[in-house]
DNA sequence: CCGTTAAATGTTAGCGATAACATTTAACGG
DNA sequence: CCGTTAAATGTTATCGCTAACATTTAACGG
């Protein structure tokens, strides 16, 4: 209920609104949540909600005396804050977002382990989500992650949807920390990348095998359609061992729980002509054919050997040892944690504190 | 600026406030996001932001040609809805919050992949974090995640402090879903558990091994002080072991990596006296030990029979397979996530529908 | 003893959405 | 053609917190 009053004030251009207290103060106040707000607590304590808000962030700010009154205020009510509110208030948000492939998958389970450690702490918390690698999947993921304003986002590798990227890049316009993990590419890029280059990682997976003698080579590829990283490593490896003289060729792996397509892939080769030495995409696959192998006698190195890719904890006790690529993929949630960190605090104005480089390296075992 | 004027308004209660134009609408205007908002695509469709607020949650309820325009509006914005916002406003959020030890082990991992699966697609998020097996951990967490009021809260296992057990009932009075995972009481529990009975499946172990005719026995516990579930499976292991008139003893595995510890835990049994049949703790541990067996020669189950407990694909994979208790991880998530989405659509309604009995299973394979 | 300055606390107005209620418009039967 | 009812849209007042600015209180030097 508002009007106008022909005042002489409202020629001056005051407006005069007119309130009537028999209208209830409050119409609704069905949508508390139950739990105990600044409000509360400031009650108890006798004093003001910001004087709370400034005691849970800025302690030093605030007289001893008031804030053993607000320790005491918050314990007797088991508060917590709503983080929602403070996000909205505030409009930014303790929580980072990161989009993994597959967090079942070893490799990004010990990454995302390492994130959950470092972060730990840091008051930070994150939000996951799994693509199963699918672009489309890894876009409306990073929509609907984008919506709770995150500090940071962690996606992994470097190819997205045209739509993704342009919201990668707005956000990352407006001060967000974006990390590509596990992929990195020779060019400086767009985003900050924490990984390594799979192309490289590709040539030197064939220059290990060429090294150890074996000229008649092959690449058994992730049967996963938009597992790009190990498709490019594939690429790489089989373009640096024909440019080296040998023969090299791709196969593709079953898709399904991996050793057993490791095993049924190897078995297959068997039936045709079996390359001399098999580069794998991951350490699953290399790992099913390995005891495929074993199982059926194959000699191995001798009759044919094995690369995996990835240096799981297996590939040093099975047998005596698979020759493996290390990828540091505990490192790369370490070093991508840390790194956001430092963003996020503004210390990484020191440009010298980029992420380590982090090369993958062939670790000779038994196989090859 | 605002004072009373002495009208008959006044006289009959009205509160008569004068507002002067001159002064700034907006003091502050720092704390905008830079997002495109409810606010610019209603301006831009044409309507309020009620009712694109009504199209993003119930389609429906807007007419054809509106909905058109506010398609329309929101393409050229790139309109994403602020969830933070959301979420104050409708008191509830879209998420969901998971605690779980470790996201690197596989067992869990995969039931986090299965947590991620089921969501998809249902509208909710997975907020997530690992306490490493640490209940001081773990309360500070699920504080943390509960101040994002999730829709619903898994964490894993019966056994908390006192504090987060507090939270965790306030949590559920207030109506939240509270799904204690991996583990079940027999008897009926607070919390809704996913999981099956520790004590049961060690009893299982030792009914498997004594079945099969061994009769001196131990138990290899995990290294990890508070991975209570472990534990449980051992003394009931001992329990019934020694009930049913064996030897048993519990062996406790050095921390690190489980495979190098199940190594180890066998070197060392080799120096001393050797049980005949090995319960382990899990998997990893029961490969571990399997690999050295292995290398150095020890016949498997012909010297020392082994179990292990978790069922990875590697214990089918691997020599001629090692029996194993299969514990459906991905099953657990799935059921878990399940029943969550059910209880929060309310058609929990028919416990009939309660998660399926996960029972743990003995498979025999050839190592014991 | 008072003015000046810093420390401590308070006041106000949002952040961007939604619940609840209110109003307008359209549809229809008699 | 009009009253009734449902469908579509609008208005208002929060949700719980924090940024920015305002005020009060305490601490001192001269």
């Amino acid at each position: 209920m508002s009007f106008v009053l022909p005042l002489t004030l409202t020629a001056v251009g005051y407006t005069v609104i007119v309130i009537n207290p028999s209208l209830p103060k409050k119409l609704f106040n069905s949508r508390a949540t139950g739990r105990s707000t600044l409000v509360d607590v400031a009650a108890i304590a006798g004093v003001t909600t910001m004087t709370i808000s400034r005691y849970l962030r800025e302690p030093e700010r605030v007289s001893p005396l008031t804030s053993a009154k607000i320790k005491e205020a918050l314990d007797s009510t088991g508060y917590t804050p709503n983080k929602q509110a403070g996000g909205l208030a505030s409009g930014k948000s303790p929580v980072i977002a990161a989009v993994i492939p597959n967090v079942g998958n070893t490799l990004f389970a010990e990454t995302v382990q390492a994130l959950c450690d470092v972060f730990h702490g840091s008051g930070y918390e994150l939000l996951l989500s799994a693509t199963n690698y699918d672009l489309e999947r890894e876009e409306e993921q990073v929509r609907a992650m984008l919506g709770w304003l995150p500090a940071a986002l962690i996606i992994t590798g470097r190819r997205h949807t045209d739509a993704t990227l342009q919201m990668m890049r707005n956000a990352r316009d407006r001060g967000m920390p974006i990390v590509e993990i596990w992929d990195k590419t020779t060019r400086p890029s767009e985003f900050i990348q924490v990984g390594f280059n799979h192309q490289e990682a590709g040539v030197l997976m064939a220059k290990h095998l060429i090294e150890r003698g074996y000229t008649d080579l092959a690449y058994v590829d992730s049967g996963v359609p938009d597992d790009f990283r190990a498709h490019e490593r594939g690429l790489s490896f089989v373009r640096h061992a024909k440019a080296a003289g040998c023969t090299a060729t791709t196969i593709i792996a079953p898709r399904g729980e991996p050793m057993a397509a490791g095993r049924a892939t190897l078995r297959t080769l068997c039936e045709g002509s079996l390359p001399r030495a098999l580069a794998f995409a991951n350490d699953h696959l290399a790992v099913g054919a390995y005891l495929h192998a074993q199982s059926v006698g194959l000699a191995v190195p001798d009759t044919v050997a094995m690369l995996g890719f990835g240096d799981i904890a297996l590939a040093t006790e099975l047998g005596s040892g698979i020759s493996s690529v290390a990828t540091q993929r505990h490192q790369i949630g370490f070093a991508t944690a840390t790194r956001i960190l430092q963003e996020l605090s503004g210390t990484a104005a020191n440009t010298a504190s980029l992420p380590p480089e982090l090369r993958p390296e062939v670790i000779h075992r038994s196989s090859t």
